[in-house]
DNA sequence: TTGATGTTTGACCTTGCAGTCAAAGGCACG
DNA sequence: CGTGCCTTTGACTGCAAGGTCAAACATCAA
């Protein structure tokens, strides 16, 4: 029996290593100028390879822009999947706002390539955010509308709750720029968030 | 005494209608497909003028796009302006963030083109930012730090407090698509986010 | 009616950019 | 050391898109 539409056919080193030196790049220009704003001249000065190079890994600037979409929005669903319907309530959710604040720290460009992506209204990835992303979401959502029934936490709409943290941490990354420049000089916009948002979630679920 | 530097050599009706019903085209695609994004052509398409004609109102595509957001920037701090100083805080605070969610649904296409611009890094408005934006941010902000020192409502960061505002409330109209897609059919996502909001800060603030 | 000024547009120019291709350069394995 | 495959690139193509221009058309005041 052949192997029919065999779907990895085995990368060299050579092809990995690329591979990942273009996401890199891809990444770098994408999320500060968002798809229609990159060139592949940018991607391919950054990536220091040519850009017929680039066009020799990837079909083309789509196909770029897609694997990297796919490949980052199931990583950043990490901190919700860690929510776990049997610790303590306030502690899950506290830890969700915590990671997911890490991550706009730590990964502001992957948070801005979705803010550009969801602002044009999603195009390439709607599929996914009203499948795999609702459903995980509403998994969540019975879960914590599960510790409000138990008393354990205060009765809010799990889905609003679960947008407020993504809207909240979220802000720090997308809309840094902005933040800067309100803050002015001195200020370190992540760790006065995380005091902040703390201090909101513990009482917003008390 | 000549005028030098005449600002405003007083517009024909037919320049004053053209100019708004170019700006309002603009909006309408600068906000859906962001600055690069956008063509000329289909400004021109929306707007129901001919090429040539909208370079005949403004020198250049970057021209209409600066008229926009120097416009729309100054009506966006209404709300932010109306915060009374000597209003009930509590009730001033609420009506600021009910104010903030009612333009993001009557005006989602003026919140996602600020936020497609602050997220490129705000290039063409960083001084308005750390200007006019910063100084009436900051006014507000000791508004706030001055009720909180008269224990009328919690202590929490101003600056923050006013960043978690934009970001709950724009959130709704920026990520209306993914918002949209994880709620699923059948939901207001507006109305729900209003109950939402208004529940989070007065628990917040209490 | 007429001229002056304001408005509109078809045709055109130029540049930027995604994508192609043939040929050259490397690498592995007999 | 040679043969075949993988990798790289300079040069090129085609098209999209911002912007120009001269000429046509409209409007209005005298």
């Amino acid at each position: 029996m052949p192997h029919t539409a065999q779907k990895k056919p085995a990368l060299t080193r050579i092809q990995a290593r690329n591979r990942l030196t273009i996401l890199e790049a891809a990444l770098d220009v994408f999320s500060a100028q968002g798809f229609r704003g990159t060139t592949l001249d940018q991607v391919a000065e950054v990536s220091g390879l040519s850009k017929p190079n680039l066009l020799y890994y990837f079909p083309s600037k789509e196909a770029i822009y897609g694997e990297l979409l796919t490949r980052l929005l199931h990583d950043w669903l990490g901190p919700l999947r860690a929510l776990d319907p049997d610790g303590e309530p306030k502690a899950e959710l506290l830890s969700y706002v915590r990671r997911k604040l890490d991550l706009a720290r730590d990964f502001p460009r992957e948070s801005r390539l979705f803010a550009n992506e969801i602002l044009q209204g999603a195009p390439r990835i709607s599929e996914v955010l009203s499948g795999e992303l609702k459903d995980l979401v509403d998994e969540k959502a019975a879960v914590i509308a599960r510790w409000q029934g138990e008393g354990r936490i205060a009765t809010l709409p799990p889905h609003h709750l679960i947008f407020s943290i993504w809207a909240l941490t979220q802000h720090y990354a997308d809309f840094d720029a902005q933040v800067r420049a309100v803050l002015g000089e001195g200020h370190d916009p992540y760790a006065e968030a995380q005091d902040f948002l703390e201090t909101l979630f513990t009482r917003l679920l008390g």
